[in-house]
DNA sequence: GGCAATAGCTTGGAGTTGTCAAGCATTTGA
DNA sequence: TCAAATGCTTGACAACTCCAAGCTATTGCC
């Protein structure tokens, strides 16, 4: 009777809360020179998994390979990753940080991670919000046919 | 030990949540014309609401009161806003929407709530995320001096 | 009332982000 | 061997965003 479904304000929920973490940290984005494209790029070179190669990145990022190769120049010039051709394909690429790179990751996820409203939460009631999302986004398996 | 703290997996499930929930309305935005901006826009024009200024706008955008000037253009060149002087004080502006807006924001909400991963959760789940996240984005009480 | 200061929106200019189509190099497979 | 497919890059263009400057309207101080 209110109109409004529960999902609804779910999603309005989840949109503020990424908003709400990005607004925190503009000023250590303006500080290691980034954009927000740029941070969510940087974000996404985990540097403890394998270095992604460009496509990845664009599947990772939801967006044009092209639009990789424009920020994967930026990255470079920033000093934070470097291309090399991998091993065994001589097309493709991947990305990996720079140790200036790996800092200013490292500064970047700390900023977040101390300033998101997410910290206010207690850790039971991170673990709780964890399970959730994480049920949420892993696809059931397949019933058979 | 794991070197990545639960907040730092929280983070990367919210934004997922988000990516993933505008990647399941891709195909909508393309039908009526819209853009991820423009359909941010469209989205906080809530019809059960009080029409609102530009510089209101700017703050739920997060963005530049010259961007929402951009914006509502578009909004109004699509039929989907129309802006008018507010009573009272000739200066602001208030976005409204149109009746064929109000349909095209009923139809962006109606498939974002149908598709999104967290319309897998039980009722039961999507409110204890429900809140569990409003306890985050909201304050806590200022203790006294 | 009259005028300076303020507030709200828009415009112009510039830089960033994003897509698409085309192009080059490499690899795959027939 | 050579056509097709794959991966990245380039160029052209549109969309988005901010800042600074400008205009109009309002507020507040004499």
């Amino acid at each position: 009777m209110d109109g409004e479904s529960l999902t609804y304000r779910l999603l309005r929920l989840v949109h503020a809360m990424d908003m709400a973490t990005n607004a925190e940290v503009d000023d250590v984005l303006a500080e290691l020179k980034l954009t927000h494209a740029l941070a969510d790029a940087l974000w996404q070179l985990d540097p403890t998994a394998d270095a992604p190669t460009m496509r990845q990145m664009a599947a990772k990022l939801h967006c044009d390979p092209s639009t990789v190769t424009f920020l994967a120049d930026r990255l470079e010039q920033l000093g934070y990753a470097t291309r090399s051709t991998a091993p065994g394909d001589r097309r493709t690429k991947v990305i990996a940080l720079t140790s200036d790179g790996h800092a200013a990751r490292q500064r970047l996820v700390d900023t977040a991670i101390t300033r998101t409203p997410l910290a206010r939460l207690t850790e039971t009631e991170q673990r709780a919000l964890h399970d959730l999302l994480t049920t949420a986004m892993t696809p059931q398996p397949q019933a058979s046919s």
